[in-house]
DNA sequence: AAATATGTTACTCTTACTGTAACAATTAAA
DNA sequence: TTTAATTGTTACAGTAAGAGTAACATATTT
């Protein structure tokens, strides 16, 4: 990945939203609360906020404020929003040997072999919610 | 990760050891026929052969040589040897909020989290070997 | 109009990796 | 014993990604 502490990031202040639910949180608040920065936390709400798991609303009053289920936002959910990159990722734009030499395509074939990886993965990922984690944590979830 | 080129420049060397078996063969031929470049190789071999699937000898007539057979090298093997970093890591020794603040200890929770991820990554690494990436490149394998 | 937010861009710092070079140590052959 | 070939290791410059931060345009409420 590697699983940054963009990934780290993001949940903790979706932890957060998920309990100080239904008030919108700037992400001042939240800055305090998780202590990362508000302009990063910025960044990170706002690619998330593009897959609609927050809502977020400028001016007074505004801020971001969950808007799914806790039970049903997944860390692949979250990892792709933040992330362009594939979790498991190979560089195949690479030179791959001299040209004219009768090696086999590896680039080619790399990509197919570690798709797979790729794929369980992304499964794993999708199989832990963000209220696993909040439970894991004793947190409590006010959402609804 | 991410699965570097590293990992890939290694399979390449290792797959033409395979090929070109009893044969030793040195970083120079290797970097002709693979188009990594020979320090480099050198490096990654280095670390390999510290895990004995290949042996090195210095000298005329020196180089590399397959010590296993390439049905019982995993992709597994190998990342450990040219890596020390885990496969899905996650750098936990950033900061969590404020002290003195009551915030959970995510930094903690997270690397029980990414464990569970960790060990299914290293699996699906261990089963695939590099007999299994060089028929599907079609490659004759020539160890024993 | 003023205050409070987000959204976005840019900039610096750090870290890791790639590619490469240099050279000591080692081994075989001439 | 000298020479050539080869690994092992270290070092260095260039590149890329990410982290942390700041600045400011845009939007919204009071």
């Amino acid at each position: 990945m590697s699983a940054s502490t963009k990934l780290s990031s993001s949940v903790k202040a979706l932890c957060f939203l998920a309990e100080t639910y239904p008030i919108p949180k700037s992400s001042k608040e939240i800055a305090e609360h998780t202590g990362v920065n508000a302009s990063k936390l910025r960044q990170l709400l706002s690619m998330i906020a593009k897959s609609k798991i927050v809502n977020s609303e400028q001016g007074t009053k505004g801020g971001f404020l969950l808007s799914k289920d806790p039970k049903t936002i997944h860390l692949q959910e979250i990892y792709c929003s933040i992330e362009d990159r594939k979790a498991f990722h190979l560089d195949v734009t690479k030179n791959n040997g001299k040209k004219g030499k009768k090696n086999p395509d590896y680039t080619k074939y790399f990509l197919g072999l570690f798709s797979e990886i790729q794929v369980d993965i992304e499964n794993k990922m999708k199989n832990i919610s963000l209220s696993d984690i909040m439970k894991n944590l004793n947190m409590k979830i006010n959402y609804k």
